[in-house]
DNA sequence: TTTATGCGATACCAAACGGTATCATGTCAA
DNA sequence: TTGACATGATACCGTTTGGTATCGCATAAA
């Protein structure tokens, strides 16, 4: 498929799972602890990220590890830099407003300007 | 819905129609001759777009203009740059490689690194 | 006014998506 | 070997999505 990551971006459960799996490598059983959704859902959700090549797994014994890979936002954050040039960087109290509104997840902490 | 702009994003159709507005400002029937599917169709796109905050329609006269809208990438933006942590520049090459394997757009020149 | 055109809205369809239930398989442990 | 358990695969269901066809409306032009 055409640019898979921003598919595998586009549900708010894989965003969420992406997040947990940035802080450690996780079985499919430790991500469903997370959710309430069945095993074959978050499965599911795992292929679909794993499709976009944001995250890998591999075998360990019967269990399966998933790696978080942040190579795989590279189109993404590519494709979103084209658009760098009409940024203006008074828009940058607009940004906190914006993302405070429609974030449902404090524990971000960056600035970057 | 939870951060309507990643939904907006994760079409191929609606990135090219950003791509288009973000160099002029255009009625639904000039961003249709860009493309093969009906006016319709292109509308259902706009309105995504619009509702992600990526782009803003007004009225002139008979016809409809639609802006894009550099601040709403500011969510998309901002999300991303969580996973600013977990990146290595060495990744800078991978990155290129990627890129220009899954581009289809070569009217790309900025670097940002 | 009359006509043509750009647009919005609706109804409808096929395919994809998010999710559950279920079964088969491989592996760890007793 | 036997049993428990984590996973993979499949079938299935309801909803959403991408798309077309069609209608009506408002506006620009004749």
């Amino acid at each position: 498929m055409s640019q898979p990551q921003f598919k595998a971006l586009a549900d708010p459960t894989r965003r969420d799972i992406l997040r947990l799996l940035s802080q450690q490598e996780m079985t499919i059983a430790q991500v469903c602890d997370h959710f309430t959704m069945t095993r074959a859902a978050v499965k599911k959700h795992l292929s679909v990220l794993e499709a976009g090549g944001l995250i890998s797994s591999h075998a360990r014994g019967r269990e399966c590890l998933n790696r978080f890979e942040p190579a795989g936002f590279a189109p993404v954050r590519d494709w979103i830099g084209f658009f760098d040039q009409f940024w203006d960087h008074h828009l940058s109290a607009l940004n906190s407003a914006i993302e405070k509104d429609q974030s449902d997840d404090p524990d971000r902490d960056q600035n970057k300007d």
